[in-house]
RNA sequence: GCGCCCGUAACUCAACUGGAUAGAGUAUUCGGCUUCUACCCGAACUGUUGCAGGUUCGAGUCCUGCCGGGCGCACCA
């Protein structure tokens, strides 16, 4: 809808002589400012060192006013221009939405964009615990938006199954086998003492038969390495699909050193002249890259640190064809990133193809009672104990209404309940209410078909047409910024205007061509919530 | 000690790449509405946007230095 007076102000910059600027175009949070606003006469006057006013003036003049859409523009404030919109635009503009449907809010902008989104990655050695759910959330909220922007996206979840933690859970349940079968057994020193442990050896017991604790010790380790990683994988996906979060592509870390990309990471890079040896390591100039210091890449024992994996994979990544690739990790890494770009750097893989979205770890609480997570004793929140007491609309939700990088206080008795102060269940009540206009009247949205004519109308369904007419441009930004949380907040604001004009306005047993226009209206609302809701992997109720 | 993130109303948080008088909800206090679902409306109240400078028509936003909180600083992963 903005389209046309976007492209209209773009003309006229050229006109004047500024070029094409990259002006802002939006709609004011103050109505009385009309239904848009833009900074254009602002950036002008910044390069011309004039009075923006003045330069608003001469903007005025040589707007064509029927190419924009608008029927009124005025000069506010510093400069800025207030647009006011053709009532027969923002009729034609709730006739795109009702046309659009489901697909309302999508856009083409990332057309051709092919974009790796990998999140979670846990470590399989244990269950997933909430932090892991802040993080699925938002990875499967971005990935949704960049689809909804017309990206071409893959969901991608890599699994570290090599190196030390594994021998040590492998050692630890072994060790919980010979427990269960009356044995001594001993965990390492590092080893996992999880509950799970206990519960996945008697499996292994009862499917494998009690002679399987008799293995000599290598190779009951080396079972126990197989088994455990397909037994947590398995509980993982479970978990995450059970949440609404599924995956394209699972990568492997062993699978990086048998296939010798690992090898031929380090070759590469060594070749390249990026590496040196010192003190029996081999070493990568990370430093010249923006790191605070150069990194081992091999240590003494010939072994490779983590790092080296993690660049052979990023490289794999890089050659299967992704425009960008967006990692979301948990701030407890966020240390890791220069050098993660430094390594990339040196293969030759541009900063900028690589976006890091850090995540905040979670404070879960129960109203006053902060709920205390101890890896080591066991007795830790798993994301499924979370989402099971919550709900998974609710835990999807609360991890998605902050921004990443703030810190979240999630409130389990708040999420649970049943209030207009939880904010899932405002909005969903909003859409649920809409609905049931419909249901009272005996009537199908999907046949309340028609222009709406907003003569017959007030401000209040005027405003709320109008915030209808922002949600594709808040799905483009949070999808732009990698933030899904620009979504629930939108939602608030959109749910809260349309519990007002729930109460304020009534639909049904107005005069007929009130009802048909507040029906249309009613229709379009409750689609924009539906969209919103979904976008974000929420349900969107009919009725609660 | 170094690096990154955060600091906005009593509380939880927004703030559209530097824009108009910094906004919502919760809480407190009044009044009203409550027929389509559990709601909503109006008013009052709460701010030196951690502090101090700087950049400019304009700064919560950018720069510098402090203060406070979190996280990270391995030949661990």
């Amino acid at each position: 809808m903005s389209d046309a007076l976007r492209a209209e102000l773009s003309r006229v910059s050229v006109v004047l002589g500024a070029g094409d600027l990259d002006f802002t175009l939006e709609q004011p949070r103050d109505p009385s400012h009309g239904d848009f606003a833009t900074n254009l006469a602002m950036l002008i006057a910044r390069r011309e060192r004039t009075n923006p006013r003045a330069v608003a003036d001469r903007v005025v003049a040589a707007l064509d006013m029927s190419a924009t859409g608008a029927s009124a523009v005025e000069i506010a404030g510093p400069g800025f221009l207030n647009f006011r919109l053709a009532t027969d635009t923002l009729a034609a503009s709730h006739l795109a939405i009702i046309a659009a449907g489901d697909s309302y809010g999508r856009s083409d902008t990332g057309a051709g964009m092919r974009v790796n989104v990998e999140f979670v990655s846990a470590n399989p050695t244990g269950p997933l615990h909430v932090g892991h759910g802040r993080g699925a959330a938002q990875g499967d909220g971005i990935a949704t938006l960049l689809e909804w922007t017309g990206h071409d996206v893959v969901r991608e979840f890599y699994v570290n199954d090599a190196g030390v933690q594994i021998d040590r859970l492998a050692q630890s349940l072994w060790a919980r086998i010979q427990q269960a079968a009356g044995r001594d057994g001993e965990i390492p020193e590092g080893g996992y003492h999880g509950a799970y442990l206990e519960d996945a050896a008697r499996v292994i017991l009862d499917q494998e038969g009690t002679t399987f604790s008799e293995h000599t010790p290598d190779i009951g380790v080396a079972r126990c390495r197989e088994l455990i990683l397909v037994m947590q994988r398995a509980e993982q996906d479970a978990t995450l699909a059970d949440f609404g979060v599924h995956f394209d592509v699972i990568s492997s870390e062993q699978h990086l050193y048998d296939a010798g990309d690992v090898d031929a990471t380090v070759a590469h890079l060594t070749a390249a002249g990026h590496t040196f040896e010192e003190g029996g390591a081999l070493w990568l100039r990370t430093s010249t890259w923006g790191d605070d210091r150069d990194r081992v890449l091999r240590k003494q024992d010939g072994t490779y640190t983590y790092f080296v994996p993690d660049m052979a994979y990023h490289l794999g990544k890089h050659r299967r064809g992704f425009d960008q690739a967006i990692d979301v990790w948990g701030a407890d890494h966020h240390g890791y990133i220069p050098r993660m770009q430094a390594g990339l750097q040196a293969l030759n893989i541009p900063e900028e193809w690589l976006s890091i979205s850090v995540v905040q770890l979670v404070k879960v609480v129960r109203g006053t009672d902060e709920v205390k997570m101890s890896k080591r004793s066991g007795d830790f929140v798993t994301l499924r104990d979370l989402y099971e007491e919550t709900g998974v609309d609710a835990a999807r939700y609360w991890f998605l209404m902050r921004r990443g990088d703030s810190h979240l206080v999630f409130d389990i008795e708040l999420a649970k309940s049943r209030t207009d102060e939880n904010p899932v269940y405002y909005v969903q009540m909003a859409h649920a209410r809409l609905n049931g206009i419909f249901r009272a009247a005996d009537t199908d949205p999907d046949s309340t078909t028609g222009e709406i004519d907003l003569s017959v109308l007030g401000d209040a369904d005027r405003d709320l047409l109008r915030k209808l007419t922002a949600f594709p441009e808040a799905v483009a930004r949070a999808a732009r910024e990698h933030e899904p949380h620009r979504i629930t907040t939108y939602l608030e604001e959109l749910a809260r205007m349309v519990h007002g004009w729930y109460h304020g306005c009534r639909v049904l047993g107005e005069a007929a061509e009130v009802q048909h226009a507040r029906l249309l209206l009613a229709r379009a609302a409750r689609q924009v919530l539906a969209n919103g809701l979904t976008l974000l992997g929420i349900s969107a109720p009919d009725r609660m």
